[in-house]
DNA sequence: TGATGTATGTTAGTAACCTCACTCAAATCG
DNA sequence: CGATTTGAGTGAGGTTACTAACATACATCA
């Protein structure tokens, strides 16, 4: 007989692998697995929120509209964060539209449950509010990156993130949704792409772009892409630190 | 014997006088008045914040700064709010650099005070927290319209930003200063002053804006002017209908 | 009063991105 | 298979903002 297959564990979720075994423990039955697919949508800008999401293998982009209808991102949750924790921030509408970026799996938590859990001012309220800081820090160099950087630096940037997420250097999509995450016009986009064809950085065909060599897009990338990152680990580590 | 000059009241904080007055009691002890002129540093960036800061009169700006020394501003903090909130998220150091943009008068509080206060889980827990929400939308909406809107548009939001915050239409800020809040050229704050002037909807001179009319600059501005404003009215009214 | 900063105005050239209007190629489906 | 849909490429023309270099005006102070 065949080992079971590992089963997908939320424990693959950062956050969620730094609380204290014993908080972890107890939060663990509110759990609960859900598989998406690229493009769902997890909620609509103004919706009410009935759940966080802490995704596993699945990469969550938030996007903020527009009254004229026109979204960014403004950022992008993997499986070091958690979706829609503005909730135990006193909050019951969600600002942001949040979409399904990579397909996977994500654990879920009611939002009533993680307002009682977050209510005990302990390890899992401490957890979130880090996370909250961390987010915080990804908006505001994702505002700057939007004054001072190209769409190509932008690219590298969208290329990379989701090259940590999942170790695949084949990315599957279009040239449009990149635009709608970015917020800029999709011919923009085509532009940028093809001159990152011409430095061989990377090699685009219909709704996919494939990347040669990972570590070009790196020399590439502004900035923003290692503040963000730093800041994260930065967090996590600062738990382990008090707890591991 | 005349009336005593009215002394400035932290109360004149809306996040202060939000709080159910037993709570406000609670903390009066630990605020203290600091006189700020525009220009004073309150913090740097990744430096150690000691206090909060509850503005009164004075109005703050966050500038988020990149490593080629650019910054550009990513939050403006006046009586509707406090600078300096995310150490309550479990930080120590502050991502951003804090610069006081009006002369004015804020309220500070020891950090080891307001954590001590904050561990309470009360009630200023729950304003510290919903400010947290506020501004997050507040710096999203600033990563979009840096996408987005033009440095003329933006300008008009950074007049009705003092505006609202001292009701007055005499702006003395030179556009040196202005292009580091937006974080653009000065020659571009140039040139899109000479363009508003010459429709009329503001006078300049040496350090000076003058707006004649504040509704004109109203119908000029891009609408992230009216979503932060109303997302600060929404959090704070929250509070009255909770406790007033 | 003249010298020295400092704030603003202005110009020319360039780069990035947008808008609009297409064409072309790949995928899908009847 | 051919028709349709979808994704990508292209090109003209415009706008916005950047770079760089300079001119002008105001403010202060010796």
């Amino acid at each position: 007989m065949p080992a079971p297959k590992p089963t997908n564990s939320a424990l693959d979720n950062r956050l969620l692998a730094a609380l204290p075994n014993k908080e972890f423990q107890k939060i663990n039955s509110s759990l609960e697995e859900i598989v998406f697919k690229s493009g769902d949508v997890l909620w609509e800008a103004d919706e009410k929120a009935l759940h966080l999401y802490f995704p596993t293998t699945t990469l969550i982009s938030m996007l903020h509209e527009t009254e004229g209808g026109i979204s960014a991102g403004i950022a992008a949750i993997g499986r070091e964060g958690v979706a829609g924790a503005g909730v135990v921030l006193g909050d019951v509408r969600t600002p942001d539209r949040a979409i399904v970026q990579q397909d996977g799996t994500a654990f879920r938590m009611k939002t009533t449950d993680v307002k009682e859990e977050f209510a005990e001012c302990g390890d899992f309220q401490h957890m979130l509010m880090g996370y909250t800081q961390a987010l915080l820090t990804q908006i505001s160099q994702n505002a700057i990156c939007n004054r001072l950087h190209t769409v190509e630096q932008q690219i590298c940037r969208w290329l990379l993130v989701n090259y940590d997420h999942k170790k695949n250097t084949t990315f599957l999509m279009t040239q449009d949704q990149i635009a709608g995450v970015l917020g800029v016009r999709r011919e923009t986009v085509s532009l940028a792409a093809a001159q990152l064809q011409k430095r061989h950085l990377i090699k685009t065909s219909r709704g996919k772009i494939e990347v040669p060599k990972i570590d070009r897009i790196q020399a590439a990338v502004c900035e923003c892409y290692g503040v963000i990152k730093d800041e994260y680990n930065r967090i996590l580590k600062n738990y382990v630190t008090k707890h591991g």
